[in-house]
DNA sequence: CTGCGAGTGCTCGACCGTTG
DNA sequence: CAACGGTCGAGCACTCGCAG
């Protein structure tokens, strides 16, 4: 995987010829949060920031991740996931949930995304299936925002998020947002994040994103003489990106100590990592499934489904391979 | 047995307005 | 005109139960 950095550098051609083309696309969808001409008139006192508006262009992927998305060139990487949820505000109403929608529609959404990036036929299932995780997800990200919102009158609402396109739709939002069964539901779910000790600092690029950073802030610090401490304490890959992705860039850069959860997590993995070297006698210490760096430092088994600190939707079988039956 | 899904809290950074 | 700073909109990873 160390080897991708190489080959995307390779491919940093086309996208600069393409660059500025944004300019001269000016056609966006029928209502659009923010007019686009301000009468002089009125003076400053708003701050609009409408939702994301889709272009009109279409983005040429140059790479991609392990999980589909887009990773090159980079303006492609930061607007899927904008263009992933202002497809999804489009075709979807707020009411809808992703398992009810019809497949007519969800299909839309995604031929919607998909026309807007060109992909290589290679990439292009794997595209897919991180198009649908994507659209999923911005669009229970849209309800959750919108039940912040539920005590606002609906002109306000209609303009944050004109495909909102009419109040009964908004009402019967509000309506299935205070039903019991949805409050007890919503409940358990908030229980379970509350369960998630770290929080990390990716940004909205995630973690393929933040590499990038890393990779610059390394040569830095490389240029100085100096070494991130966790990669002299971890060996565990996942484990030691695990820990740079909940750190502050000065805690990453050794400047300034770790706060204590991330410390504590670390320093149980560099244990563990200590004692399984002594006990086999080898030089590289194997993760597996159930007994890894992660579970060691975490102190909790690994759940089935998605795999910790990868992110993506990664599930098990797209990180570790495929274990002997 | 295993991957998918709904929903959430926390954080980043895009964007606007102001200053040098 | 470029650089700076503050705000809040939007995205990310993660959790465990349950359906294939």
């Amino acid at each position: 995987m160390k080897s991708s950095s190489g080959e995307q550098i390779a491919s940093s051609g086309p996208g600069s010829s393409r660059s500025e083309e944004r300019d001269n696309e000016r056609r966006v969808e029928e209502s659009n949060p923010q007019p686009s001409e301000t009468p002089a008139k009125k003076p400053r006192k708003k701050t609009p920031r409408g939702s994301h508006n889709l272009k009109e262009f279409c983005y040429v992927v140059t790479w991609h991740s392990e999980r589909g998305r887009p990773e090159s060139p980079e303006r492609a990487q930061k607007a899927f996931a904008m263009t992933c949820g202002a497809v999804a505000r489009k075709y979807c109403k707020i009411t809808d949930k992703w398992t009810d929608i019809s497949e007519v529609v969800r299909n839309t959404c995604i031929a919607d995304v998909a026309r807007r990036f060109q992909v290589i036929d290679e990439w292009r299932e794997r595209f897919l299936a991180a198009v649908n995780i994507a659209v999923r997800n911005r669009l229970a990200n849209w309800k959750t925002t919108a039940r912040k919102w539920m005590d606002k009158p609906y002109e306000i609402i209609k303009k944050k998020w004109p495909s909102v396109t009419d109040e009964a739709e908004w009402k019967k939002f509000k309506k299935e947002s205070s039903d019991p069964a949805f409050i007890a539901k919503s409940e358990r779910i908030r229980a379970l994040r509350l369960r998630k000790p770290l929080n990390h600092r990716l940004g909205s690029a995630g973690k393929e994103g933040k590499k990038k950073v890393w990779r610059k802030h390394d040569r830095i610090l490389e240029a100085a003489g100096r070494v991130p401490p966790v990669h002299d304490m971890l060996e565990d890959q996942r484990a030691r990106e695990y820990a740079r992705q909940h750190m502050t860039p000065e805690e990453g850069a050794g400047i300034e100590p770790m706060q204590s959860p991330v410390k504590k997590f670390t320093e149980n993995t560099h244990k563990w990592e200590e004692s399984k070297r002594s006990e086999t006698s080898d030089n590289s210490v194997q993760s597996k499934r159930w007994e890894s760096a992660m579970t060691a430092g975490l102190q909790k088994a690994e759940h089935t489904g998605r795999v910790l600190g990868e992110g993506e939707g990664a599930c098990w079988d797209d990180y570790f391979l495929p274990g002997p039956k």
